[in-house]
DNA sequence: TTGAATATAATTGTATCCAATTTGTCAATA
DNA sequence: TATTGACAAATTGGATACAATTATATTCAA
């Protein structure tokens, strides 16, 4: 007995190829339970590109990973998947799985849509806000000052990338806030790669700024601030488009 | 023996914490080999989905689609965590994978999202459009056309999202277009969900009108077409606030 | 001493196997 | 007759074992 029930449960589908119609169990609403083991693992992992611990081009071993967390090889392969679909991590086949090394045409296109999405965002949560919220910026804000003024570098690091995040989840859509989390994370890959030293990712003087705009409700003044932030981030950069490491060997030595 | 040479080959990284440094091996260039199997079950299944073979609330059992495909259940895992990556499809804990069926709520987040990005892409476009690039997407809608002709629903279907998936490709932002795949794959599911019966999705002769402004290189033009467009499209569903799936049992009876 | 070829070791990819959770059915009882 | 409880079947989740591929080291020859 294997799946031989096929007839006694079909619905009338519009023409329906194939078999596969055991349908509709009226898709129950997701489980609660919060915290599950590989999601642990892929977090972990990507704090820890995120804060610069694991550089672009380290090699993620399987083995090695599953030893450190105490788990399975599956677990890990899992986690690597979903970093690999969030462009964090390159997998290749055989070789494993590298965190990734954006080319300076990726980077670009990170900033490009950046500035795309961004400034809408702020827009709307400008024209939203409630003082809770502008409350939140406010109090986020200061994490960052604090983390400054303890040259808590890691923490920076992240609290930077922090501060766009809770502005794309204010902006009330979840798919641009998803959106938003994966550029948020390459643009961190592209500051490791190309930020010339020394040079603190996120001013903290603009993330204030961008909080004042918000709280005056001053919707064009914030898009206007968050893309000459995202300029100043971008132009802090060594962007030469030279050495874009998609270098295609047969036109070299042709 | 296991993983016992890692003072052998550390290097100079700051402060790093944990071991996991074995780093830089050169990440080589990806493998050109095309077709990985899990590629092809994953292409399938969304194939079936966006095609409207597979309705929202579908349930995709693992052994189920492992024999029709003739794989193992672990190619079939991978590809359904890839497509719940995407949104596609929902994954609940110890009950299975659905197809699946956005609120709403979500509904309206991912056609605010297109009228957020699909404007500008198509401004770009118009700009820069090179005579090849507006031939193949004259040829594209004579497709269009051909299958409208030949009332073939499915091909229909198809055509229709790859129409908005090709402009998004001439943009040329990799970031944005992979984005874009997904927004029209969840337009789809979202379209089976709510259109009125018999309204097409895409109306042909809007994307025809989108084509002549870009081959005019109006930009402006093209992008109040393209708002235009998803408007209708937008609108020419049923979204009505109140079935939205999203309902939490507790608050409703407290 | 350098280069190539081969053998060996390590790591990834895949399938199978076992455990855990859920759902459906049936029986027993009020 | 309806409801609750327990048991059984099925399916997912996870780990282990095996196969395939790649990288490294050694050996032999020039």
């Amino acid at each position: 007995m294997e799946h031989a029930r096929d007839t006694s449960k079909s619905r009338p589908i519009p023409e329906a190829a194939g078999d596969l119609h055991q349908r509709i169990e009226a898709p129950p609403a997701r489980t609660g339970k919060a915290t599950r083991s590989v999601d642990v693992i892929f977090q972990r992992i990507l704090d820890a590109i995120l804060e610069h611990r694991l550089p672009p081009g380290t090699k993620l071993g399987e083995e090695r990973l599953a030893a450190i967390f105490g788990v399975s090889r599956t677990q890990v392969r899992q986690a690597l998947a979903r970093l690999t679909h969030d462009r964090i991590v390159t997998l290749i086949a055989n070789r494993g799985a590298f965190v990734s090394s954006p080319t300076v045409t990726e980077a670009r296109e990170v900033f490009d849509a950046r500035r795309l999405i961004e400034p809408d965002l702020i827009r709307r949560v400008a024209k939203t806000a409630a003082p809770a919220q502008i409350r939140k910026l406010r109090e986020h804000v200061a994490l960052e000052s604090e983390a400054r003024a303890g040259n808590d570098k890691r923490t920076i690091i992240r609290l930077s990338g922090d501060f766009h995040q809770i502005i794309a989840d204010l902006a009330g859509n979840t798919f641009l806030a998803r959106t938003m989390r994966e550029l948020e994370s390459l643009t961190c890959l592209v500051i490791i790669l190309y930020d010339a030293p020394n040079v603190p990712s996120c001013p903290f003087d603009e993330h204030s700024a961008l909080t004042d705009a918000i709280e005056a409700h001053d919707a064009d003044r914030a898009a206007a601030l968050m893309i000459e932030h995202l300029d100043h981030v971008e132009h802090s950069l060594q962007l030469t488009p030279a050495q874009d490491s998609e270098i295609d060997l047969e036109s070299v030595f042709s």
